[in-house]
RNA sequence: GCGGGUGUGGCGAAACGGCAAACGCUGUGGUCUUAAACACCACUCUGGGAGUACCAGUUACGGGUUCGAAUCCCGUCACCCGCACCA
């Protein structure tokens, strides 16, 4: 040994981590290492990551998605849960269809193909990921339950067809949900400028869920940003419903959030798209009226919703009038683009004291203005010289029998006489809206509806199901769904009548396929229902859930909407699907732009799982900062992980030579069962709180520590050897391949990842003698060394005795004495 | 405009209100080597100082609370994210 020159040492003494990690990852293939057992006894716990879409080719970011929770997963299974942790993928959608459009491929191939390659991808991880339960939305034997659900939910009322204006993607030629439409009119998978049109489509009733949704928030142990996107999307407004007579005869109605100001409601707004316009509107305003209501259906909401600087009012009079329910008087009604017609009643009163877009109208078409609040505070405002509304706290004036009253007494005052009369009520509004689910495409669930000319719309009989996607399709898009073309799938027998019917040929928005995927993980095989009850009951909720902050409204919204639904249903009996979330942050290319495969800033992990394998990959990115923070990819450091492995095998090689059997002074011994304590604590706390770049910190800490004392006559006693398997223990999670391999290097039975995580003694995870700082007036002026139960006095006479504390404390009685032990003592002269 | 967050060495970062910069990278010097790579050792916030002695300063900026502030409070600036004519 001695002999050997420095490329032997090399050769022989160097961890290997490729031939290792093959190694261990075909031994953990044989013996099944990572199937979940449903009937383990053990407590459950359900750690999931969002199933991701089979692009192809897994780049260091999904790397960071996936390992570190799957570090997460291996500590609570060695905690002692029963632990599913599974794998799937999201295989519907637009890419696959665009993809194989430009390759002139079939969808189907090409997904397939890339699953493979993932999942060889995951293994080569050494992923934690019990494979026989994975699942691929695009697999008959999953959609088939989108299906079956889709239809529960048309028995039920919640999926129903509605004819009305949509937002259509002219690029990726379909129409989109609302949340899939980004800064007003933006397409959020293709960026292109959407618009609406006028469409029959199927929509699923959220808004039913928009208070439940929105109130459990507030239990669930998420990140507060998600939590407040929701709460923003959902958008809860509590105000009260007027009805207005028109002089038509008709009822207006309309929803505002300050009733209180009813007097002030000088005029009233209509959405240009209303129903009530055009009866209306006199016959001399009737041109002009037309001509706005033309020009308004053209502009892009981006355009009407916007709020630059120069944006201004635009409008015009009806020549209607409406009567304000207190007050009597008779007001003229406008139409304006402002006022949504998708947005509460698609009309308002306009109160231009008390709101900032009616004041700035009213100024422009010099209509009237009547302050019913005034401030409590500062100047009186005048409605002739006011520069803006005022919404702020005061006083009720001009308001009648109200007048005097704070405006908080004044809302419900008003909304009761309101009601007495019959023109009003309490009332609560929300910005959420039904979830648009068709989709004008080829690769997705086909919808499982028939239309009959003699019977109307029909079911599929459960029993028919699956409705397959048909593989041999034109699905090159036209505007029109690709299905309506394909003869032999569009053409079918009324399942009530048995006469000649047609089939729907829409397909259901991929948000559906991953809005219950996890309940299926449960019972992966299970044939008479989406997943069996039993396992899932057993299983979920899922107790940790970690994604892309991407996905805060969409995916995460409609999980939780499924989840209440299939409640509803009595297939599950939580409310919530996921009580813990945490996103991870995003891996940015080195120069801290987004990673994008067409720029080629793309980090592809398997060269450098090659060069220094998985392992050090995993605890690099682990290291590299807080994990919900993300950051730019650094390709320098990771061989600062692959230095602290070497040392941790080395650490291992040099145990398997010892016996044992020493003895060493006391000092150093308690030194290092101290460490190995220290480091229990540190790593097992921080792997629970995801503070896993310190515990990577800590790791680091103990090896050096024990590399320091190698030669030691410590090194041969047994508590060095409790030290070098506490530490492949604590390495288990995050550096899996090595530590089985150490594991074994120490002799110890198959396999590492089947041991129970180490405990550790709160006494022994301190020191008893501890450096503590003395202060003088606050200012560092020395350090002892002291007992760690010293007490006040005992450190003050130390203190005493140091010629640094006396050069600045002087004999002087201390007018203060601050001694926080183990810490610090602070002398006030 | 509203709401949330962030700001610490050359870089990534750490720090229950208690010794700022743990840990890693980079860099410099050294040991080993014919030479290199690997590995190991030392140093690496700023100024003063011959100095690994010692002194002073330093957590975007300005105040405050406190014996003591990166941390708590107020204000300013910069950057990031979400929402935004939602009645």
């Amino acid at each position: 040994m001695s002999e050997s020159t420095a490329t032997e040492r090399q050769q022989v003494e160097r961890y290997q981590a490729p031939p290792t990690e093959a190694k261990w990852r075909a031994r953990w293939q044989e013996t099944n290492l990572y199937r979940v057992d449903d009937d383990d006894p053990r407590p459950k716990w359900f750690s999931l990551t969002m199933y991701p879409y089979p692009s192809g080719i897994l780049h260091v970011g999904h790397w960071y998605a996936f390992a570190v929770p799957d570090s997460f997963a291996r500590f609570k299974r060695m905690q002692g849960f029963n632990v599913l942790f599974p794998m799937g993928f999201d295989a519907f959608g637009l890419p696959a269809e665009n993809a194989a459009i430009k390759n002139n491929i079939h969808p189907a191939p090409w997904t397939i193909e890339n699953i493979a390659q993932m999942r060889t991808q995951y293994d080569l991880m050494g992923a934690m990921i019990d494979w026989s339960r994975e699942l691929a939305s695009y697999d008959p034997d999953y959609y088939r339950w989108n299906q079956w659900i889709f239809l529960k939910m048309v028995e039920a009322g919640i999926a129903y067809r509605k004819d009305g204006a949509v937002w259509w993607c002219p690029q990726d030629q379909t129409v989109l949900a609302n949340e899939q439409v980004l800064d007003g009119n933006i397409c959020e998978r293709c960026g292109s400028e959407v618009y609406k049109r006028d469409l029959e489509q199927w929509y699923f009733k959220i808004t039913d869920y928009a208070e439940e949704l929105l109130t459990e928030l507030d239990g669930l142990d998420w990140p507060e940003r998600v939590k407040t996107m929701q709460r923003n999307w959902i958008g809860r407004s509590t105000g009260a419903r007027l009805a207005f007579q028109l002089e038509t005869g008709d009822t207006l109605e309309v929803f505002t959030t300050r009733p209180d100001t009813v007097y002030g409601a000088t005029f009233m707004v209509l959405a240009p798209e209303h129903p009530l316009v055009a009866k209306l509107t006199t016959d001399e305003q009737r041109e002009t009226v037309e001509a706005y209501v033309k020009a308004a259906r053209y502009k892009s909401e981006i355009e009407r919703l916007s709020t630059d600087e120069e944006r201004t009012k635009t409008g015009v009079f009806t020549g209607g009038y409406a009567i304000n329910p207190l007050t009597d008087e008779r007001i003229p009604v406008w139409i304006a683009d402002y006022v949504l017609m998708t947005y509460g009643t698609g009309a308002i009163m306009a109160v231009p004291s008390g709101d900032q877009r009616d004041f700035e109208f009213a100024r422009a078409f010099d209509l009237p203005i009547r302050l019913t609040v005034q401030p409590i505070e500062g100047e009186p405002l005048d409605p002739d010289t006011m520069t803006e509304a005022y919404g702020g706290p005061g006083i009720v004036v001009n308001s009648g029998e109200f007048n005097g009253q704070r405006v908080p007494e004044a809302i419900p005052a008003m909304i009761a006489r309101l009601e007495e009369q019959g023109r009003g009520k309490a009332e609560v509004t929300y910005r959420l809206r039904d979830w648009l689910i068709s989709r004008q495409r080829y690769w997705g669930t086909p919808i499982p509806i028939i239309y009959c000319d003699s019977c109307g719309m029909q079911p599929v009989p459960y029993e028919d199901l699956p409705v397959l996607l048909p593989h041999d399709a034109e699905f090159k898009p036209t505007g029109q769904s690709p299905l309506i073309s394909h003869e032999a799938f569009l053409n079918t027998t009324c399942p009530k009548c048995g006469g000649p019917a047609r089939r729907e040929t829409d397909t259901l928005d991929t948000f559906m396929d991953s809005s219950w995927y996890w309940f299926r993980y449960t019972s992966p095989g299970y044939d008479k229902a989406p997943f069996d009850p039993e396992q899932a009951k057993k299983w979920t909720p899922v107790d940790l859930y970690s994604g892309g902050i991407e996905h805060a409204i969409l995916h995460l919204l409609y999980a939780r909407f499924f989840t209440k639904v299939l409640r509803d249903f009595g297939l599950v009996e939580q409310n919530e699907p996921f009580l813990r979330l945490r996103n991870q942050g995003m891996i940015l290319s080195e120069e801290g732009t987004k990673m994008s495969k067409s720029r080629g800033t793309q980090v592809s992990p398997d060269e450098l799982v090659h060069e220094y394998g998985a392992d050090a990959l995993r605890l690099h990115l682990m290291f590299l900062g807080p994990w919900e923070l993300g950051g730019p990819w650094n390709s320098r450091g990771i061989v600062g992980m692959e230095r602290f492995i070497r040392r941790a095998w080395q650490l291992v090689t040099e145990a398997g030579e010892k016996s044992f059997d020493g003895a060493a002074p006391a000092a150093d011994l308690d030194a290092v069962v101290r460490a190995m304590h220290k480091t229990i604590a540190r790593v097992t706390e921080d792997i629970a709180g995801f503070h896993f770049n310190t515990m990577v910190a800590g790791l680091i800490e103990f090896v050096n520590e024990l590399t320091k004392r190698k030669d030691g006559p410590e090194a041969n006693t047994p508590e060095w050897r409790a030290a070098i398997e506490t530490l492949v223990l604590l390495m288990a999670p995050s550096t899996p391949y090595v530590a089985e391999e150490m594991w074994e290097m120490l002799g110890k039975p198959y396999s590492v990842h089947q041991q129970s995580w180490p405990a550790y003694d709160e006494a022994l995870t301190k020191d008893d003698v501890v450096e503590i700082a003395v202060q003088v007036n606050g200012k560092l002026r020395d350090k002892l060394v002291l007992a760690a139960d010293a007490s006040e006095a005992e450190a003050l006479a130390a203190a005493r005795a140091s010629e640094k504390v006396q050069q600045f404390a002087g004999d002087a009685t201390p007018k203060r004495i601050i001694y926080v032990p183990g810490r610090l003592l602070n002398i006030i002269v």
